[in-house]
DNA sequence: ATTAACGGCGCG
DNA sequence: AAAGCGCGCCGTTAAT
């Protein structure tokens, strides 16, 4: 049964439609504390559809009720809209209206509460979106596909809107430990800390600039210069190739500024509340489907600081990550079997190695790496004939997606993701360039254009799908979860990398979960690829925190 | 005074 | 360390 629920004022209307979307009884309205009990008491297996998952699960989980199931509007549209399976569909092709675009929650507004949705918000008739999207999927060529991905897709957004309730456990002692090691003591707000502090002195005299602002890297590059360096740019890993005396502390004291800015004090003071790190995590935030994240810079916690994700006593963290997903993604979707075979019951790019395609691990992995991202030079350039070589389909699968970016084509995932089409500006830039009085700089800049499309296109295809097998893996995991006894504690999922897992458990559980994060990667793989030979092996870790995994 | 762009760097 | 993809966020600087 799906149950489509609409804002409303003080609650919401809550209407049963068959499996075409079509009402079998009078929509209810319920007040904000009858929703929660409402959604108890009816089936477990009900999906749940409406506009955002963000607006409307969040009122749940404080009530103490999970779904199991749910349709976004939001996020399926988006999908729909631009997908090549659903091109010429009433989703497709009808008229932008409140459903497209970011959910009107994310951000700041998050105190928001529902009634203010309801209030404020432009909003569509969620029954007939239902309805439109159903159809739309049924009319699809292969609707298997559309309609997984929708599935997966919706049920991150609930796993999302779980971790941002249940948010990761986040010691600020250990934090605070760990700053006053590379920072020194705490001092007033705005003043740089004493190692920092000791540094720039450091750097100054080296560069004999008194005043030097090392935060400033237009005063850094003019002091390096003044001192007879030849340098572009002040960046770490050009600052590296140079021998001076100003260089060493320099590259630490970036080091230690980066931590300073990012994840330092304030950090704590704003993001980190009763011993948990709460993010916006934004399902379906990329274009290739990867999510994004918004506060506290919740995607990119510094490897250094990973000790500070503490588990509660007497609980443990599994943490979970899949090992050279996109190599291994890129094999299934171009159907390599010789590549496939690289990667069976072991690492893939000793797998690569072992064909004498080439010398080492580490070539394996820049030139494999080379391949999905698109490199022309350096070490991954140099090795990609040899690549194509070895693996003719996988290869060629990523060459060809790189064509159709640069000719302007949209390019698919495996389960139906697609690019936006390629943009006015691009499209008049490769037109005017084609034009016999067009001049040389115009050529020039069109082709860059039409070769970066063809980067991008060539990595949205893999990342794009690596990202599907991931949400896969994801709900998969997250149905074991709910399945597991709450003995003493449920398991969370806490934390979601982009191949990588966090999940929060009573330590009792901590086998039961490492084995539940296993079999959901299986069941990923044949959910996307059915029968075809390609292992997704994880490493799995049962840590008291991040930094042991 | 506020906003936007830039250089830089963290993550996959 | 590798230079090719995808992000968010910081401090500085230029623009409004």
């Amino acid at each position: 049964m799906h149950v489509v629920i609409a804002p409303a004022d003080r609650g919401v209307i809550a209407t049963e439609v068959d499996d075409a979307g079509l009402p079998t009884a009078e929509p209810t309205a319920l007040r904000d504390a009858e929703y929660a009990r409402y959604v108890a008491q009816s089936a477990p297996t009900t999906r749940w559809v409406w506009e955002d998952t963000a607006v409307s699960y969040p009122p749940l989980l404080r009530a103490g009720v999970r779904v199991e199931r749910c349709a976004d509007l939001r996020l399926c549209r988006a999908i729909l809209r631009h997908s090549t399976l659903s091109a010429g569909s009433p989703v497709a092709t009808g008229p932008r209206d409140a459903l497209d675009g970011e959910s009107p929650l994310l951000g700041p507004a998050s105190a928001q509460t529902l009634f203010d949705i309801g209030a404020e918000a432009e909003h569509i008739d969620p029954v007939l979106e239902h309805q439109r999207q159903l159809a739309t999927v049924a009319a699809a060529p292969e609707p298997g596909r559309l309609r997984l991905l929708l599935a997966a897709e919706s049920a991150g957004a609930l796993a999302a809107a779980e971790m941002r309730f249940a948010g990761l456990p986040w010691s600020a002692a250990r934090h605070e430990a760990l700053l006053a090691d590379l920072l020194g003591p705490r001092g007033p707000a705005g003043a740089r800390p004493a190692r920092l502090e000791e540094l720039a002195r450091e750097i100054r005299a080296a560069l004999g600039a008194p005043t030097l602002n090392p935060d400033s890297p237009q005063e850094v590059l003019a002091a390096l210069r003044a001192a007879g360096l030849v340098v572009n740019t002040t960046r770490s890993a050009d600052l590296r190739r140079i021998e001076h005396p100003a260089i060493p502390p320099l590259l630490d004291y970036k080091k230690r500024s980066r931590i300073l800015s990012a994840n330092g004090w304030s950090w704590l003071d704003t993001w980190v509340v009763d011993g948990r790190f709460r993010a916006d995590f934004l399902p379906g935030g990329v274009p290739s489907g990867r999510w994004a994240a918004r506060g506290g810079g919740a995607l990119q916690l510094p490897k250094q600081l990973r000790s500070a994700v503490v588990a509660d006593p007497g609980w443990k963290l599994v943490v979970a990550d899949a090992a050279q997903l996109e190599p291994r993604v890129l094999a299934a979707l171009s159907g390599d079997l010789t590549m496939a075979d690289a990667g069976r019951g072991r690492d893939l790019y000793e797998g690569i190695v072992a064909t004498g395609a080439v010398p080492d691990r580490n070539s394996a992995k820049y030139a494999m790496l080379g391949a999905i991202y698109g490199a022309t030079a350096g070490q991954g350039g140099r090795l990609l004939p040899r690549l194509g070589q070895a693996f003719p389909r996988a290869m060629g699968l990523v060459e060809a997606a790189a064509r159709q970016g640069e000719r302007g084509e949209a390019v698919t995932t495996r389960l139906g993701r697609s690019t936006a089409a390629a943009g006015a500006g691009w499209r008049d830039a490769q037109w005017s360039a084609s034009s016999p009085d067009a001049s040389a700089v115009d050529e020039r800049r069109a082709r860059a254009q039409a070769r970066e499309r063809g980067r991008f296109t060539r990595n949205f295809v893999v990342q794009g799908t690596a990202a599907e097998w991931a949400l896969c893996w994801l709900a998969e995991l997250r149905r074991r979860l709910a399945a597991l006894p709450a003995d003493g504690g449920r398991p969370e999922l806490v934390y979601f990398l982009h191949d990588e897992v966090l999940v929060h458990t009573p330590e009792v559980l901590a086998g039961p979960v490492a084995q539940a994060v296993e079999e959901a990667a299986g069941a990923a793989g044949r959910l996307m690829f059915g029968t075809f030979p390609i292992d997704f092996p994880l490493e799995v870790a049962v840590v008291d925190d991040y930094g042991q995994a």
